[in-house]
RNA sequence: UGAGUCGGCCAGGCGGUCGCGUCGGGCGGGUCAUCAGACCCGACCCGCCGAGGAACGUCCGGGCUCCGUAGGGCAGGGUGGUGGGUAACACCCACCCGGGGUGACCCGCGGGACAGUGCCACAGAAAGCAGACCGCCGGGCCUGGGCAACCAGACCCGGUAAGGGUGAAACGGUGGUGCAAGAGACCACCAGCGCAUCGGGUGACCGGUGCGGCUAGGUAAACCCCACCUGGAGCAAGGCCAGACAGGGAGCGUUUGAGGGCUGCCCGCCCGAGCUCCCGGGUAGGCCGCUGGAGGCGUGCGGCAACGCACGUCGUAGAUGGAUGGCCGCCACCGGUGCGCAAGCACCGGGACAGAACCCGGCGUAUCGGCCGACUCAUCCG
């Protein structure tokens, strides 16, 4: 599971990340970098809306979601704002099946050198 | 053995690996302190515990918190057989009444329709106070037949609710007397209603006797009437700490009282110097509340039961972008396919409904499947 100092409490956090961060995108999942100029270890935090599933699916989606970004922080720079949101389709979709999708969209979201 | 009724329980298990949250301990750090130590922080280590029977819907009832007190009347809202249980309830238990079932049992939005008003579709002649379509009977007149008595038919006037037909429902039922034909018009019994009275029951109510006039529809989840209950808002309650900003304008008012006392109106009581609107600006962090409670389990006693009392015993989630998990394996369980005479083996698939957010008691709804107990009916054997 995530280690809690790379979870993203704070709602200014989610904010900048949607708004001004990268974004990288798959079918299931769409995912918000924003890269900081802090030291502190990079943060993740995870939307899932209603629109998955009721309560106990989006619970499982977030814990899922979780469980993958746990083992791919390390890759991830420090000061970095990572929001990952989990789109209708992830709904009951597999561990595996959410790992093509979250690395995908990871690496158009951090690939250096072509902000427009 | 088959069909069925009621009640209770469970919500796959074990392991590996990577992790998360609360709490406790260790270790490390910081602040204070002469020391002893106290408090705070931690991304490290160890340990304990860590979703549900519905955690759900938020439909009722409470606890708790705040509104100074929670007063009277009206309105509004709720409840609706009786007795009990309970903190309380719209819940639960027992009983009564009505309906269904061979039965175990089940169902009931179960006060009042002689206070008033409204409504009763379709069908039917007529639907609330009556009502003649066919029929039956009497009279008149005409036509036809007949010597005549009379018979048949058309029309008109009247009597009749027994029969036909319509309907969920047609102003009691059966038998008789009676009559032109009929009718509670009268009689007997039965059903229903009212009054009186006796017996049983705490009571709803049940049973009996006598008398009366003989008959009076349903609908209150239509308005309404009756009895009882009901102040409001909700943990984003409420409190503490930290932090940010920038004010300006208009109106009303300070004892002749603005505004407020969190659904509306009136009265009473009370607080009271600010309140409302517009433009502009700022914040939206942390802590407490926060889990030991009408608590679970066991035994005994009281009670038909719901439940109560006594004793013993257990310690059982507290997150806040929101922990309780991700991945993998094995064993059981269910379904399918193939092989096999069979026991079985192999492969594939499946495991529902659903996630605490202040806490309880209920109700309602969702749910793959499994287990246990009591009882009923039918059949077979003894």
């Amino acid at each position: 599971m995530l280690p809690a100092r790379h979870r993203m409490r704070r709602r200014a956090d989610f904010t900048t990340s949607v708004q001004s961060g990268r974004r990288g995108s798959a079918r299931r999942v769409v995912v918000h970098v924003a890269v900081g100029a802090s030291a502190e270890p990079c943060t993740v935090g995870f939307v899932v809306s209603r629109a998955v599933g009721g309560a106990v699916d989006r619970n499982l989606v977030k814990r899922r979601l979780r469980g993958l970004m746990a083992s791919r922080v390390v890759a991830l720079p420090d000061g970095a704002r990572i929001v990952v949101r989990a789109l209708p389709a992830a709904a009951g979709a597999k561990a595996d099946v959410l790992a093509r999708d979250l690395d995908q969209a990871l690496r158009v979201a951090t690939r250096v050198g072509t902000t427009r």
